[in-house]
DNA sequence: ACAAATATTTAGTTTTGTCTAAAATTATTT
DNA sequence: AAATAATTTTAGACAAAACTAAATATTTGT
């Protein structure tokens, strides 16, 4: 595969929302930053190759080939967004960019190690799982903290309410995107938590836990 | 600058042996495993971008721009190397095609957080120097281990007689390439030298030393 | 010094991935 | 159910990087 196909791959995996859903030319295009003629010649050569299964003008959807190489790719990107931020100290926002090249390198063994080296991470820092070297993808959901059962963790990727006092909390706790959160208990009176982030303990109350979304790997 | 405009001055930079000697074009084809004619129209393009110097006929040599882009793209080379076989466990063998990908990526905050993610390391695996960020290239020498000085250190990259008897005398010593090796004192009776090797200090005779080649940074 | 050998360049194609403009198909609206 | 709008495909071009074959320079051997 090339370069552009691996693109090309990847945004139909996405825009398919991991599902094999059939996605429309126009939004490959919009994408990929690229001209609808150039994803049907494109497509074309994938259709070809077998990559993907296409009838003009009622869109594209990745055969089964097709997706081993999506989750492949997909597995890169995520095993090396994670090396970028916990072995490179990379912020969010710095990430993407890279990790999109970093993704295209060709060497397994380069993946199985540096899997290796990070600790055969489960899921990336957006809390995404990262698929297994057979293809294998857990599924995550996000949920409201408040709605997590107790027992169970997850990864804070948002808040519903961003307001800056709930923002400021959130600072003055030590609680950033990405963390890990562990639900450890739950008063019934308040509804309040305890939850578990970096190593350490702490209380919040409901009305924190309802704005605060997590993803879970289940 | 492409991918293939790197590598041909990449390519041009190693056949004028890092000084700024003038490279004839078959040579470049041939270390390109490319033909003559499509190395003619690649240092065209690079001439007009101010890269190369070239006179038809004549050969090319690097401008001081293009020496920069050589020396920032060995540095990449390098840092990787140094990463695949410390932090990723790649041998020898391995490494050279996994960085020749990896040193096309595009981020500087990658290289410099690689570097600083490696401990600032002054050479690569194979003794070679690597170029700091402002483009400083240290010099090496490959001296025979008999004729490095006492105190000086350098890394093993080399046997002169290769000898399967000579080899199973490195292996049951544990001296493998790409180590680094002190010498600590010579015995003035016999040549023969202490040498701190992996954290041990070992005795080898003058003619174990006179057959291993040492790379020193001066 | 000049013919033969070698090295280099030019001219004309090819492939990959892109583009624009025009044609064809599908969807929407009245 | 037409007419119009939107989407998608086709046709023809282009740029990058390579190639082959032919032409041109340079070097070498005698």
């Amino acid at each position: 595969m090339t370069l552009s196909e691996e693109d090309y791959i990847k945004a139909i995996y996405h825009l398919g929302k991991g599902e094999n859903s059939t996605v429309s030319t126009n939004a490959v295009a919009y994408q990929m930053e690229t001209k609808p003629s150039s994803v049907t010649d494109m497509i074309k050569k994938l259709s070809d190759k077998g990559v993907v299964n296409y009838r003009p003008y009622k869109g594209v959807s990745l055969t089964e080939y097709g997706q081993k190489i999506a989750l492949s790719q997909v597995r890169k990107h995520r095993l090396w967004e994670v090396f970028l931020l916990e072995k490179l100290d990379f912020s969010w926002d710095e990430v993407h960019d890279v990790a999109e090249q970093l993704e295209h390198i060709k060497s397994e063994k380069l993946i199985d190690q540096l899997d290796k080296h990070l600790g055969f991470p489960e899921v990336d820092p957006h809390g995404d799982p990262i698929p297994s070297k057979k293809g294998e993808l857990k599924k995550t959901i996000k949920k409201l903290l408040n709605e997590v059962p107790i027992g169970a963790s997850g990864i804070c990727v948002g808040v519903k309410d961003s307001s800056p006092p709930f923002l400021k909390f959130l600072d003055r706790n030590n609680i950033a995107l990405g963390d890990t959160i562990l639900v450890l208990e739950k008063e019934e009176f308040d509804g309040s938590l305890y939850i578990r982030i970096k190593e350490s303990k702490i209380h919040i109350s409901d009305q924190i836990a309802s704005n605060l979304y997590l993803k879970i790997t289940e």
